[in-house]
DNA sequence: GTTAGCTTGTAAAGCGGTTTACTAAAGCGC
DNA sequence: GCGCTTTAGTAAACCGCTTTACAAGCTAAC
């Protein structure tokens, strides 16, 4: 119970050594005769030493720590995130610390500081609010050592990695496209972030294909389930005659179809539905939902090897990759029913639209 | 980019006193006069001055961090948990870093030794595999300072919180008996877990009360999609006439729920589903899937909560805490196909809906 | 006036490592 | 044997902060 935890000090005094031959040996820094090797590993075996790291960091100037910089550690997808950049770190040797942010700049602009004052060795930054000049040159003030993840900060250089958002929103649009919807809606997250441009740049692209298709409303906001309530409910209001939806975030997505089952808009019949996203076990969804998946768990990885060259003082190119993404074909599209009808308008009677009233506020 | 990065003694020298002085006032050890004080604060706002947390915790001989020791940060249940531990920690001034044991005992006992080696303050314990003495009798060498929390570890001593597994495992049966069913399977987690006992236990105990119910089958794995498949799969195989099942976690439903889909067993009017835990989005399920929910919230903050108390020296009494769950009806539990009354099936789509809306605020 | 007790501070010894500067001993060519 | 280079190893400074031990200056009590 009160034994004393085992120093360097303790080892070097075991094997007959200095502590500075002991640490030498335990960093590579020194070769030495296979006797005293042997002396020392014995006695570091022996009396279980193991490095204190806080003595390490201090002492090296830097952790060989991370931060994995994130909104939420509740939202599935930045879990995945996370569990995929864990994984990776690890046989680099490097620990990740999660620095969530609630989307707050105050706390980014924290573990950026950290960054800067060596607490952290390096940073994987994901946020998800508009542009902010000041984090923007924060992030080129260290740019050696922080790769940006999932979505962008403007005005950062330095690398970047992405899933591929243009060419989702492009297959989300095709894909409604070919099954015949011509009057379309668009669910974005917040409207400048580059993610939701993206998104809705490809599905704009896929639609001038079609020369009678068109965007008939879109709506931004969070990427949050709220989000996802709120404007579907604005669509159903709207009275548009759409057909087909484009949910661009897990959440979003789940918001969107808890209003419509809750106003019986029927999924694909009355209206169709694509996702984005993909982690969310839409598989089992009624109906099963397409979606366009991310590729997570490579986004987590690539970022880690990125980072992780980078601090060996491999030369990270800067710029920004981006990862393939997959259509994920289910269920809740089908053709329009009458060509060119939309349900939805028509089961929104008075009733819901005086609880609509009520809701918005 | 080349300053310096600021220390103590910079802000010593710029306030005029020496570093023990502004130490001591930084941690509340003594009185100053207010002009001694106002250089200080001066001088620290001026500078930008952070204390380092490497030669802090190594001068203390402590972190104020504690870890959070969890199986797998992608799994949604574990990541909701981490959240509401991340929260709860803040308050009292306590970091918590993510300890992911994928399940690995020799991993958890890494944990424990950082845990005995000062490393780290304090432990919440989440551990998902079976009885391991050595595991036991480590936590209990450091009780003071670790908290149990969702599954027990058997023979190990301290504070446990769990949720009331129990209790939820006869809400589950209660609730098919009342529907009618008397031939029941149980899909668990690893046998010899107490969450899985506790479940069947309770479950078991709802049976009691009905003379003619039966446990017709029970199955036990990991607490996994491919454990959910598997067993869903031998129970279709085996051919019982079994016309309801309790599946113990969200993972296992999934699984279960993806193989009854593909065999085109129909939920309810084939087979009745209940879950357990809740987390996963069920209420878009198809159908919408009645569950056990736990308070996974609420047990990461009073684990925090509990963990707090302890470190400031605060008794910790040793003993679980079980957190009432909570059934949430919705639509994949009726009456068995050829009992009576089968007339009661719910058709409340958009009232659920509306009601989950109103919950998940 | 001397002793005692605050108040406001200081100097310096850790905490447990890493690393620089240096030495003693051995190896080697001639 | 002599100078020169390796090899094997040491002592001590240092990383940035906390904390102990102590001192000077001032007030109050005896």
């Amino acid at each position: 119970m009160a034994q004393k935890i085992t120093r360097l000090i303790d080892v070097a005094q075991h094997a007959g050594v200095s502590v500075a031959t002991v640490s030498r040996h335990l960093n590579g820094h020194i070769q030495l005769p296979v006797d005293t090797v042997a002396r020392i590993e014995g006695a570091i075996h022996e009396l279980g030493y193991r490095p204190n790291p806080y003595a390490r960091s201090l002492s090296r100037g830097r952790s060989d720590t991370i931060g994995l910089v994130i909104p939420d550690i509740a939202n599935p997808y930045f879990a995945l995130l996370a569990s995929a950049v864990e994984r990776a770190a690890g046989p680099h040797g490097l620990a990740v610390v999660l620095c969530v942010t609630l989307n707050q700049s105050e706390r980014e602009h924290e573990y950026l500081q950290r960054l800067g004052r060596n607490h952290l060795d390096g940073l994987i930054f994901l946020t998800n609010h508009a542009a902010d000049e000041a984090l923007a040159k924060a992030i080129n003030e260290a740019s050696r050592r922080v790769v940006i993840l999932d979505e962008d900060v403007k005005k950062a250089r330095g690398p970047k990695i992405f899933g591929d958002n243009e060419q989702g929103g492009y297959l989300a649009g095709r894909h409604l496209l070919e099954a015949g919807h011509r009057r379309l809606a668009f669910i974005g997250g917040p409207e400048h972030l580059m993610s939701t441009q993206a998104r809705l740049a490809g599905f704009r692209r896929a639609l001038g294909e079609a020369p009678s298709a068109q965007l008939t409303a879109h709506y931004f906001g969070d990427y949050s389930v709220e989000n996802g309530r709120r404007s579907a409910g604005a669509l159903l209001r709207a009275g548009e005659e759409i057909t087909a939806v484009f949910a661009t975030s897990d959440e979003i997505a789940i918001g969107a179809l808890e209003v419509f089952a809750a106003r019986n808009v029927r999924i694909p019949d009355d209206l169709s539905v694509i996702g984005f996203d993909g982690i969310a076990p839409f598989h089992l969804f009624n109906p099963p939902l397409t979606c366009i998946r991310q590729p997570v768990e490579e986004l987590g990885r690539r970022a880690v090897e990125l980072l992780a060259s980078g601090l060996n003082g491999g030369r990270m190119r800067a710029g920004a990759q981006r990862l393939p993404v997959e259509l994920v074909v289910r269920e809740s599209v089908s053709a329009p029913r009458n060509g060119q009808g939309s349900g939805a308008k028509m089961i929104l009677n008075a009733e819901d639209a005086n609880r609509e009233r009520m809701e918005s506020k």
